[in-house]
DNA sequence: GCAGACCCTAAGCGCTTGCTCACCTTCGGG
DNA sequence: CCCGAAGGTGAGCAAGCGCTTAGGGTCTGC
């Protein structure tokens, strides 16, 4: 497979986009380790050992362990973003929209709960820098689903007296299902879906 | 003051529970540190500098670093369990009571942030014991809320296909606050508490 | 067939960490 | 007026941290 090919499945393979394979190997050894100890418990050489590499072999392909994070975190908020926007851009009524939404941005945190720790709870342990470049994708998150609230009250399937409380309320709900989430739990990401846009639903629903 | 007044303050009084004036000093260091930078981040160092004290001193109130988290968090989760229990048993109908518990858990996640953030965000820090003995606390806030639910199913107030899983969202939606409030932001505990409980009882409610 | 780019390792450096210890001060009771 | 308990400090230890460096394989293009 070449780089090309590698590039192009990112959206589809998890961490596709990141080459060569070691860099990889290392990032989703980073990922596990974040998304269980946090990231200042996490040593260097734990990245290390789980991806079958001495410590210093990370330093070949990141130049830090905060570099390391920010990518992690990079590439998780573009995704989020990602699936936000095609919703809201998407065709159907508001209630359609907002229906599709909660549903892929819930299932992505349920199924990918270990990724959307470190994506959504380790934002303090980034450089200035990057922590602003992050706060700006998350801005633009937020603008979707309020771009969706908007339009369901314009169009009167919605009844949202406090439309960017409500949006935070929908996502911080969202959200924090990479929090409690458990793969060995009862539900599948799908069932968690479902749930949540219902719920969600019925928070903005206009009375008949 | 004597030692019973302050026991008798604890509900009032943040920390009032807490004595000698030496230990609560440090332990507000520690929960303002620790709600700031997170657990692992935060030095025994940072800690006693916070205080006023050496690092040494830290010692001689605990044990280790994370016997100070463990109080944090055994007093913090006694606070929420006892604001749920009191509005699950309290006196109205179920909508009553979910309104009341939800504005009063909210504002306290608001009012309290920094307790709150650790509190809820690093209970993986706690050593198996002392984890164990904090997730049973959860346990019986879970319970509260869910008999809350149950009852407004029973008297045909609420419509709610699924009560074990809204419970768990209603807590993480009510929970998640800690995370995102910002005491400069622009609302209030109190407007955070009026905004969450309506869009709650509006996940709930029977259609008329 | 070998020069050079690339990837990786063993060893370890300088520093910080959680925690300890010998010692000092303050203070109420006999 | 001295005593022991209680509560504090400065200095520092062993361990573990993020990261660097010197060196060695392996593969590619000429």
């Amino acid at each position: 497979m070449s780089a090309a090919d590698e590039m192009a499945d990112g959206a589809d393979k998890p961490w596709g986009e990141v080459s060569p394979e070691a860099a990889r190997k290392l990032l989703v050894a980073a990922v596990e380790a974040f998304a269980e100890r946090g990231y200042h418990a996490t040593t260097t050489r734990d990245i290390a050992g789980r991806a079958g590499m001495s410590p210093a072999a990370l330093y070949i392909h990141y130049k830090t362990k905060e570099e390391l994070l920010h990518r992690i975190s990079r590439i998780g908020h573009d995704k989020a973003l990602e699936i936000l926007q095609a919703a809201a851009e998407g065709p159907g009524s508001a209630a359609e929209r907002l229906d599709g939404a909660v549903r892929r941005f819930v299932r992505w945190h349920a199924e990918r709960h270990t990724t959307a720790r470190v994506v959504q709870y380790e934002l303090d342990a980034l450089s200035d820098e990057h922590r602003t470049e992050i706060v700006e994708l998350r801005r633009r998150t937020d603008a979707a689903v309020r771009r969706i609230l908007n339009d369901g009250v314009k169009a009167g399937e919605f009844d949202v007296p406090d439309v960017p409380g409500t949006t935070l309320a929908v996502l911080s709900l969202c959200i924090d299902v990479a929090r409690w989430f458990n793969a060995q739990g009862r539900r599948t990401p799908d069932e968690v879906g479902e749930l949540y846009a219902g719920l969600v639903l019925r928070m903005v629903a206009a009375q008949k």
